[in-house]
DNA sequence: TGAAATGTTGGGGCG
DNA sequence: ACGCCCCAACATTTC
């Protein structure tokens, strides 16, 4: 074959490229292509900082593509008709892509492949999402067992991985729209984008030592500590293959010295597995998507309140590990996992709010936003879900904070109106006297608010809530 | 990948 | 010395 399309969706690397590498070894010329999707780039779960991450992260891949004689091609517009026209003005004859499973993504591929032919590829996961099946060939629905089959699978090594190609053939003389974007926007992130970034992000992250996935069981659930791997933005836009990640946790694994040090990969190589499960929810359950994974919760009496909504989106509600949170999301774009579950619960939970509005919020702001993921976050904090916590399995925000950001160096870092108020009040800071809210220039109702709701009494009326749909 | 309520145990103060 | 009570600490059960 001569020329052959490489669509790019959600794998913006060069090494370990199943699409890619299966499009060159098909076709003497490859065409990467990109689409500008309106039905995306409008879509009320589009987020500007994520967008402008994707714009910055194309702009790094065309560079990259550029140092092997290659180029990307952006379009836009439906990519049916996109591609159909790139394939006329190339003389491509077969697209090629990575899988990818959102129900959007599938009725898309379904119409591209009406028009072309449209060749899919593994990649989005380690493996195959029918391959890890229980026994009656039904998909799993509990993590638990699920990562126990997962595991039993033969695992993916260094040498499995395909290196990046030194030389790209790709015709000349194609148009191409310049990457639309806002390099402001994506300043605004701690998130520079990129293969090589991921790349480099990784490698301090394995080799770091007890600072990083060797110290990631101790200090991954702590907001307040550098503990987590920052990977997920990439991840999410195929940066970073998991198959990289897997391999990665496993040469973390074998360098560890200590049975601390081995469980810290171990348990990184466990939140890999989360991401691959919720996509394997995703993929046998499209329905979680809009409702929740068990019917009998589609019918609980949420309170649905907007004021309330409104605190909780600008981080006003009065418990400062929530606002804390819900301020790094809005400001930087991306949320400590334990907070995201904290502010869940809360929300869910404590202000009987539909998860639904939590999980566009998410999608609205967060730079690692990925449908599969956080839709099997909020239903698993919503109870809901798969494998989901208990309806009674209730966070107390207060609890958690002094839990998990002891000094409160979290809530002082994104609430600078909390910076003076002492440790002991930080949690809860609606129990500081008259006399030290004044020393601390912090005056509930003023620079601060009275929480919006007693946790309490949030609860007990959660807990009848719930009781109500006979769950 | 909770938290609250309830139950149990054991040490120490005290009559 | 003994029984009784209190309560912290821990365990178990319940939501």
């Amino acid at each position: 074959m001569r020329t052959a399309i490489w669509w790019i969706r959600r794998d913006l690397r060069l090494a370990d490229n199943q699409a890619l590498t299966t499009a060159m070894a098909s076709a003497q010329n490859v065409v990467p292509a990109f689409v500008l999707d309106p039905t995306l780039l409008s879509s009320p779960y589009a987020a500007d900082k994520r967008i402008s991450f994707l714009y910055e992260g194309l702009r790094v891949l065309d560079r990259d593509l550029r140092q092997r004689g290659s180029r990307l091609v952006i379009r836009q517009g439906k990519p049916e008709q996109a591609l159909s026209k790139l394939a006329e003005e190339s003389g491509a004859e077969v697209v090629f892509a990575e899988e990818d499973i959102s129900p959007y993504a599938r009725q898309r591929d379904r119409q591209v492949g009406k028009v072309l032919p449209l060749r899919l590829t593994g990649g989005l996961t380690v493996h195959p999402l029918d391959s890890v099946l229980k026994q009656d060939g039904q998909p799993y629905t509990v993590y638990t067992p699920y990562s126990k089959a997962w595991k039993a699978l033969p695992r993916p090594g260094a040498a499995d991985l395909i290196p990046s190609p030194t030389s790209i053939s790709t015709p000349s003389g194609l148009t191409s729209l310049v990457v639309p974007g806002e390099p402001e926007l994506a300043d605004r992130t701690p998130f520079r984008p990129g293969e090589a970034e991921a790349q480099q992000r990784l490698d301090c992250f394995i080799t770091g030592g007890k600072e990083a996935i060797h110290g990631y069981r101790d200090r991954r659930d702590r907001p307040d500590m550098d503990g987590t791997s920052g990977l997920s933005p990439y991840i999410r836009f195929g940066m970073l293959s998991l198959r990289q990640a897997v391999v990665a946790a496993r040469r973390a694994f074998d360098l560890a010295s200590d049975d601390v040090a081995r469980s810290g990969a171990e348990t990184w190589l466990n939140e890999l597995i989360w991401r691959e499960f919720y996509l394997s929810i995703l993929y046998h359950f499209p329905h979680v998507r809009r409702r929740s994974f068990r019917p009998q919760y589609d019918s609980i009496a949420w309170a649905n309140d907007r004021d309330a909504f409104e605190a909780w989106r600008l981080g006003q509600t009065g418990y400062p590990i929530v606002d804390a949170a819900m301020r790094q999301l809005v400001e930087s774009g991306w949320m400590h996992n334990r907070t995201r579950m904290i502010v869940a619960s809360f929300l869910v939970k404590d202000l009987l709010i539909d998860w639904r509005w939590g999980e566009r919020f998410f999608m609205q702001h967060l730079v690692d936003g990925d449908p599969a993921a956080n839709n099997g976050g909020w239903q698993w904090t919503a109870g809901t879900g798969t494998d989901a916590a208990p309806y009674f399995r209730i966070f107390n925000p207060i609890l958690q904070s002094k839990k998990f950001d002891p000094e409160g160096r979290y809530i002082r870092r994104w609430l600078p109106e909390l910076v003076d108020v002492p440790t002991r009040y930080l949690h809860e800071p609606w129990r500081m006297p008259v006399e030290t809210q004044h020393q601390a220039n912090c005056q509930l109702g003023r620079d601060y608010p009275k929480p919006i709701i007693d946790h309490a009494f949030a609860r007990e009326r959660a807990l009848e809530a719930y009781k109500q749909t006979s769950g």
